[in-house]
DNA sequence: TCATACTATTGACTATTTGTATATAGTATA
DNA sequence: TATACTATATACAAATAGTCAATAGTATGA
């Protein structure tokens, strides 16, 4: 049997957070605690003037400091986003250099869930920003 | 039998993101999409000046805007820092208003995690910034 | 003193999620 | 005609997260 399950995306993964399926522990070999999943609103994001398919998706994540995730994960996040109306797909009839594209466009639904989640984004920097003052304040002090 | 299992903080949790067990579909009543666990770094922040019981933790975290996390998490949360070492714990001997308490330090493991922690809060922190301004300038000119 | 409410921690159960491995297949090119 | 790359989809196991529940001490008012 031949094995041509290689991607020249998603280079295999090693630390990086997540859950689910994992192989020693919560944080094993990951120091820094944080868990992140921006890949969503990204999506939604980077639908917003341009109908891409999943591949060019996964290269604008990689470009954001997200090409870690496996591209079965973003392929499955786009299904979902489509069964819950936020985008609508389409095969892409234009030439590829592969197999048929499926293109993907952000829905008025997804428009309107994608502010909702900037506002949560803007909360989240809060957060964020209050929880790294909090660290330096006590860097300073205690030393 | 007697139902004495209420809980005056943690008020039942509804909307919020979180993974693991959920009732209905990955994004059922979110808009947000955003999830983040920020819960982990938030603890070893407020345990670097003062030395404090889970129950203590859970209220500062309620402070933070995370208040709708379970109890059973920060205790579990903090079981397992203690587990890889990066807090230490021991029974509060003084008097309390209920049980005893099982009071947190931070060890220098754990300090330096939180060190580490901070960078990729800082990271998160210009992803989120690169995500929010693409969403806006989008807005602007699609208006 | 009895019931109720609050403080405080722990353990078990299980649905959901995630990461990974795999399947499939078209095009380019050497 | 084999290899590499583009492109998408599915199945499965392990880990996790959220919930429910158990335990138990103190305070307070009727």
């Amino acid at each position: 049997m031949r094995e041509h399950f290689y991607h020249p995306l998603s280079p295999g993964r090693r630390g990086g957070f997540g859950r689910g399926r994992q192989r020693e522990g919560r944080w094993a070999g990951d120091y820094s605690l944080v868990d992140v999943r921006l890949v969503e609103p990204a999506l939604l994001a980077f639908l917003q003037d341009d109908n891409l398919h999943g591949y060019a998706l996964l290269e604008k994540l990689d470009s954001l400091g997200l090409g870690s995730i496996n591209p079965s994960m973003i392929y499955r996040i786009l299904r979902e986003f489509e069964a819950i109306d936020l985008v609508q797909s389409n095969w892409d009839d234009s030439a590829t250099q592969g197999p048929p594209r499926r293109v993907y466009a952000l829905t008025d639904e997804g428009r309107m869930v994608l502010h909702h989640a900037a506002e949560s984004l803007r909360e989240t920097a809060d957060r964020i920003k209050f929880i790294l003052e909090k660290i330096d304040a006590s860097k300073v002090s205690g030393m």
